[in-house]
DNA sequence: TATATACGGAACCACATGGTTCAGTATTCA
DNA sequence: TGAATACTGAACCATGTGGTTCCGTATATA
């Protein structure tokens, strides 16, 4: 019984609302990479590299592993799976919201045709 | 290939960082609400309510309507797309940067069977 | 008309975020 | 050994966030 906490999706949601961050992800499902590699590859310090990472360390979508003095990252354990559920269930909702009532996406398409000339309105 | 502006992702995942707005979400998917019905519910001031309102709508997960002194949220014409394919495109890099450790690639096709047969699960 | 309702907006607050610099420590290598 | 490398951590800064209160305005209602 999958039982996602908010506070897991919380995180998770806000650790990709970040463009540097969700690149990271992209970059390291390429290839493994150490800190010094994704700061120069995101124009920014190490420290600033590190933080992102620690982000998305603490949300479980990447693991660190320190060799010598290298510390390595790579994806971690989790495939997003709890989110892409609550994406997937917030889109069946969405969907049926708006089978219901088809006059209002009927509404809709006129509406995104006429750009907005018309303002009344049922509902 | 799917192009997809950053700031329309960055915005629509940092809207769903928020567990009320979450909420919200999931409140207009049963039924349309005034942003006093919201507040109430969420246990909010209106002009609390009224910044998450914002946001979503920001976002354009929700449209608001005014009619006489009430403004009624509804759930907006986005159904999440991009975000689900997001999180989608780099499920598949993912999985794909698992392929080696085959413990984890039986992990994940166990998992995804049982999860396209079954949604049941809850927030 | 008087009053209650529902919102709009400004201002404030504590804290989080996304970066930086600076000063270390631990490794590697010549 | 000594110097360069790779990271760590503290401190700082500007801005954003998630709330609040207070006051104002438009609308509904008795």
């Amino acid at each position: 019984m999958v039982q996602y906490s908010s506070f897991r999706v919380d995180t998770a949601f806000a650790a990709l609302s970040d463009p540097t961050r969700r690149g990271v992800l992209e970059q390291l499902g390429r290839a493994d990479a150490s800190i010094t590699d994704l700061a120069g590859k995101f124009h920014m310090t190490l420290t600033g590299m590190k933080k992102h990472v620690g982000v998305l360390q603490e949300a479980g979508f990447v693991t660190t592993q320190k060799v010598g003095r290298v510390r390595t990252c790579k994806l971690g354990p989790r495939g997003l799976e709890e989110e892409a559920a609550w994406i997937s269930r917030y889109r069946q909702l969405w969907a049926a919201r708006f089978d219901a009532l088809d006059t209002v996406i009927e509404e809709l398409k006129r509406k995104e045709k006429s750009d907005g000339r018309r303002k009344t309105r049922r509902a």
